[in-house]
DNA sequence: CTCAGATCTTACCCTAGGGTAATTTACCGC
DNA sequence: GCGGTAAATTACCCTAGGGTAAGATCTGAG
């Protein structure tokens, strides 16, 4: 930004700062863009560094990425547990509306990370692609326990009912969290009345009139 | 596949055959994989073709894409058009549940069309990305008039509600076809019935215990 | 002041993939 | 049989982007 083609040598960020930058605009990069379409030119552009440092510091795109996931999918999978495993205590809200709300607060300050995990397409066969299916199939189990649980107090015990309901959720997260992102003034409390009010009101739209 | 490596030379498929051929390989790629994960090559091979014979018949990849995207829009548009406009038949079903009917019903052969409408990222600036967002938008604008007809009936008239809303039924229509893709011997009535129950189910679940 | 080590860049290599030119083969009407 | 045309291929070019080697600049300790 401020000089243009700054010269080589040192300019005087230790190591750890400076991999955290890069580690945040690659977050967001690989969040914003997918796998594919995020150079390894424009992560460090954005930190005001070039290529071969990220390079240094961080080894080839598949490992930068990997550095990026496993927070991500980690912090992503505790705030999750964590909603759900308050289910008996006494709050207002209902598990859906307590994990929404846990995922939009770890999310605040970094919303594309959610997108780190559904970064496709990964180069198959990776330990990249291995790496984001486990944090994904260990959020979509949980996500399964609760569908299950719900459809089987409805009557419902077919178990691709269940699969499919945790897919519809998972979508609904996901769609949520995208409008989030466009819309960068609304904080996470107001997300998630925003959610309460929709779930209100489409609820009532696919209950009411679904028979038959 | 028979032949390992063909001579060079016709091998007798007419030009608008070869084109069909192509144009349905590359729809189910592009809807797969996404635009930069597709490659030319691997569309021809689909068809056990070469990459300079696509590039005579579509020109370049975009226009290739765009050629894809048309007839797909156009359908999936017309599909949802049509669904809507049945409101005020006699039907027994709510119009998202003719709207996913009818999205079922078209996509019926060539699953993974809709997501070519979603084939992000896109080369910026560009023809197919402009073409792609008309898509978008116009499906868009279908699915907006239906969620802020149906806050304005229960009292919400925050036009941020109502983008939001179509945000979520855009993601939940996506995440089903999704599942329906993972799934091939779900018939589209079978898929729509299931959607009918699902409804139900996670209606109860979001209304009932959305409240504060 | 000087040397050592950390930080950072320039210059380069290599592959994948989009795109084109020129050529080869098969078919079809005469 | 014999052009002419349509259908395909082989062989090539070019760029973008991942990755590396080597050197340049700064900073801090003695």
């Amino acid at each position: 930004m401020t000089s243009t083609a700054s010269r080589a040598g040192t300019k005087g960020v230790p190591r750890a700062d400076r991999q955290r930058q890069v580690l945040a605009a690659a977050t967001e990069e690989f969040g914003r863009h997918g796998y594919d379409a995020t150079t390894v030119a424009a992560v460090a552009a954005r930190v005001g560094v070039t290529k071969p440092l990220v390079h240094q510091y961080f080894g080839s795109k598949e490992e930068l990425f990997l550095a990026c996931l496993e927070p991500v999918g980690e912090r992503l999978l505790a705030a999750i547990r964590a909603a759900m495993a308050a289910a008996t205590a006494p709050t207002a809200k209902s598990t859906p509306l307590r994990v929404l709300h846990g995922l939009f607060t770890e999310l605040e300050g970094q919303r594309e990370a959610w997108f780190v995990l559904y970064a496709d397409p990964l180069p198959p066969d990776s330990e990249a692609a291995r790496r984001a299916a486990h944090y994904r199939g260990a959020i979509d189990a949980l996500a399964a326990s609760g569908t299950a649980d719900l459809l089987r107090g409805a009557g419902l015990d077919d178990p691709l009912d269940a699969d499919a309901l945790m897919f519809a959720w998972r979508g609904l997260t996901t769609a949520l969290v995208r409008w989030w992102i466009h819309h960068p003034d609304q904080s996470p409390e107001a997300m998630t009345e925003r959610c309460a009010r929709l779930f209100s009101v489409g609820g009532a739209l696919l209950t009411g009139v679904a028979d038959s």
